[in-house]
DNA sequence: TTACTTAGTCCAAAAAATGGACTAAGTAAA
DNA sequence: TTTACTTAGTCCATTTTTTGGACTAAGTAA
C-alpha cells in the first residue's frame, strides 16, 4: 500500500492515520493551534524540507483541514488557517502534548506552558466520556464490531478477544 | 533531518511525533488497544510489510511503549504488549477515533462501536481540564514560552503572536 | 538599480518502504 | 519419519519518498 492511498482502508483511524499519521503533520497542526500561518514561518520553525511541507501543506488543505486565506493583496499572499474540522483535531494534538511532556521533557519542565484562560491554571489534558463524564481508561472500554448490514460492508478490522 | 532522529529536538510534541508520527505506528498502537499482540496478527490485519512492521514494534520497544513477553515455552514465542507508559497513550489513540469515526465514517457508522463498561453506553471523547474539570477549547488555551533559566536552554519552539 | 520578502518549484542524491522469498525452531498429522 | 504447518522474523532488489540547495516569480523598499 502507498503512502496517502486510504480508499480501500475501512477503519476510520486506519484512514486518519494515512493523513495525519506523519512527523511533520503533526508538528505542523500543532504550530497551528499556537498560531503559526505562514510558510517560512512553518519551515523555519520545523526545519523541515520546503517540498515536504509544500506537499503537507496541500494534503491538509485536500482533506479541509487548513485553508488558504488571502492576507495581503499587492503581491497577493496567502496563509494557511484550520477549519472548523481542523480546530477538532484540538483533542488529538493536546493529548499528544500531554505525553510527550510528561515523557520528554528536559528536567526543567514542558518548553512551552499552557494556560487555561477560563479558570486560570496550567492544564494538562482529561479524556473523559460523552456520557455520565467520567474518566476514560482503556480498560474500561468494550470494543465491538457494528453488526453486519446487507447494505453495507462486512467490518474488516475489529476487536480481538484477549488472551492470557 | 533524519526519521527517527529526535535528539536535538527539544519541543515534546516534534519529539513525539518523531515517534507517533506515523501511519502504521498509529495503527499498530490502535489495534494494541483493541487487544492484537501477534506479530502475524498485526501484518495482517494492517497489510503493512513485515520489514517495515519489524522496524515499528522495535522502535516502540526501544521507547518503551511496547514490550515483548513471553507467552509459551516449546517454542519460545513472544507477543507485543502495552507497557504503563504505552497505555497513557489511549487519550491520543481514542481522540483520533472520536475524529475519524467523525469525518472518516462510511454512512452505515463507525465501523468498531466502543462502549463504556462503567456506565453502559456507546461514548465519544470530551477533552476536559484537568483543573476545573471544563470542557477544553482551543480558543481558551493560551500559550507562552518556559522563562529561561541560566541552567536550562532557551525554549527554540514556542507561542506565536496571532494576527488578524 | 539593488536588495529583500514570501511562497513556492526543480533536481539529483539519499533514505525508507515494499513485496516476495527465505530462515529457524518447534509441533502435529499421515 | 517424512511432510506440512506455525510464528516471528530477515534478506534483497525495486520503487517511492525525503532532503537540501539552488532557483523562480511578483512585488516592495532603500
Amino acid at each position: 500500500m502507498k503512502r496517502f492511498e486510504l480508499s480501500e482502508q475501512q477503519c476510520s483511524v486506519a484512514r486518519s492515520s494515512v493523513i495525519l499519521g506523519d512527523q511533520w503533520t503533526l508538528t505542523i497542526l500543532s504550530d497551528c493551534f499556537l498560531g503559526v500561518r505562514r510558510f517560512d514561518q512553518f519551515q523555519e520553525r520545523l526545519g523541515v524540507s520546503r517540498t515536504t511541507l509544500t506537499s503537507r501543506l496541500k494534503l491538509l488543505e485536500e482533506h479541509g483541514i487548513l485553508e488558504q486565506r488571502q492576507y495581503q493583496d499587492r503581491p497577493p499572499r496567502f496563509e494557511y488557517r484550520l477549519t472548523h474540522k481542523g480546530r477538532e483535531l484540538f483533542p488529538v494534538i493536546s493529548t499528544l502534548i500531554t505525553w510527550g511532556d510528561k515523557y520528554y521533557s528536559d528536567s526543567a519542565g514542558p518548553p512551552i506552558l499552557r494556560r487555561h484562560k477560563t479558570c486560570g491554571h496550567d492544564f494538562h489534558t482529561v479524556l473523559s466520556c460523552s456520557d455520565c463524564g467520567e474518566t476514560l481508561v482503556p480498560r474500561d472500554v468494550e470494543a465491538r464490531k457494528r453488526p453486519d448490514d446487507e447494505r453495507y460492508p462486512p467490518v474488516e478490522r475489529g476487536p480481538v478477544k484477549r488472551t492470557g
